[in-house]
DNA sequence: TGTACATCAGTGAACGCGCGTTCACTGATGTAC
DNA sequence: TGTACATCAGTGAACGCGCGTTCACTGATGTAC
């Protein structure tokens, strides 16, 4: 009986604490994220402005938790994505797993804008969101990986790196993507950075009266990436 | 007479707008985009606040002045940065103009963050702004369609673009860049949304723990990025 | 060259608003015996 | 099972601050005759 009581309060403050959290995003929707108001969230949750200290000990906590969240929904939207295609389809799962990040993308332009836009002016972001925010660059390097071991990985021919890159291409293929050659890490990051540039691009506004069908265009860069980075099919 | 000391007048109104848009751009720096301040700005230029809108109508025309002087900041960079090199050399063309956007961004971080970066929340902005944006754009383009007419460019053997693509290519160097064909125009739209993200993951702190030497990897990044687009030496 | 008038930069007070955070408090819920 | 006590969510007032914008004004500079 104890135990159940306690966690009735537990469970009540669990689920203030998402709410919270959640009207906290609609409102990042609206102002963007420097100018997300404590005040203004209690007044919509419905408590004073006060109350929500018993829950975020400042508005940095509250912004740190949005981003933590961001970062694992991205996260996971990504993994599921990849989970989805047949292991051996390494360019199925590859070009899943970059539909899937754009989407999440266009459905949170904000929790977007957060992770992936202009830092926040003043705000730091702590130790534990790195976890959390690696999770699809990870991914992205496990697809390289396992194209490696499978031997669908095409080394681009001729490919010379110089030697300050090759050492840190080295240094971070030894240290997270055992077995893939560094002239494919650089690739990848290439690839890494382009995919996020373009998501950026589309989602702030850069191809407006620039590309039409968006999709469309998504997808041949993805293919383009899938290529460049070596996945025959 | 009467001209002198009108423009006199107009002189110093000319180098008081510039004070008050300088200002503002330091606070920039400190602030971001979205809290900029007009009362600080008028604090720190030593004026009431209210006077300042003799210069600027508004918060917003502040913010409008400071984007258009960024994008034509960027654009100049840029544009000298190609001026200086010999007009046969298109590798070499490309590769100042890539390391004068990073170099300009570097600089002005926070230029670079309110022109290319999340955009300010309840903010437009208005048609005059479209000009300056597309310099460094334009200024890519033009380096193809140099290259195009001088036939040092690589078309990249065997590729093939969706109809979708192929139309919208088409179009792009139908209006603006003329002779270039649509497989390039891809790429070079590739290369154009790579570089800067390229540069936006070096700024937003993406590299932070994964490369150590930025001007080594940035290098890296213009070398391929010209070779994928068919500049060849 | 001198005078009357118009233009314009800058002032200072005010309006009405919002913010993050602290603090002493009330009253309900949970805990220990 | 009942009672005394501890924990905790939420209140409401307050602190001290900042913001954009308007308005009637002063006084210096420029203009026309």
């Amino acid at each position: 009986m104890q135990e159940q009581r306690t966690s009735v309060r537990a469970r009540v403050r669990a689920e203030m604490t998402e709410e919270i959290k959640a009207i906290a995003r609609r409102q990042l929707a609206e102002q963007g994220a420097s100018n997300l108001s404590l005040r203004a969230v209690a007044r919509e949750v419905g408590l004073v402005s006060s109350a929500v200290y018993r829950y975020f000990a400042s508005r940095d906590e509250l912004l740190t938790a949005l981003i933590m969240d961001a970062y694992n929904s991205l996260g996971e939207a990504a993994e599921q994505a990849d989970a989805g295609v047949e292991r051996g389809d390494l360019i199925g799962r590859f070009e899943a797993v970059c539909r899937a990040v754009r989407q999440w993308a266009l459905d949170n332009p904000h929790e977007f804008a957060l992770t992936y836009g202009t830092p926040v002016p003043g705000y730091a972001a702590p130790q534990d969101t790195v976890g959390p925010a690696i999770r699809v660059t990870t991914l992205l390097g496990r697809l390289l990986v396992d194209g490696a071991g499978a031997g669908v990985l095409r080394t681009p021919a001729g490919e010379w790196l110089p030697p300050v890159v090759n050492a840190e291409m080295n240094r971070i293929a030894d240290t997270m993507f055992p077995g893939v050659p560094p002239t494919v890490i650089a690739r990848g990051l290439i690839v890494w950075t382009l995919l996020f540039g373009a998501i950026s691009f589309e989602l702030f506004g850069r191809m407006v009266n620039v590309i039409d069908d968006r999709e469309a265009w998504f997808a041949y860069q993805v293919t383009s990436m899938a290529r460049f980075v070596g996945l025959r099919p």
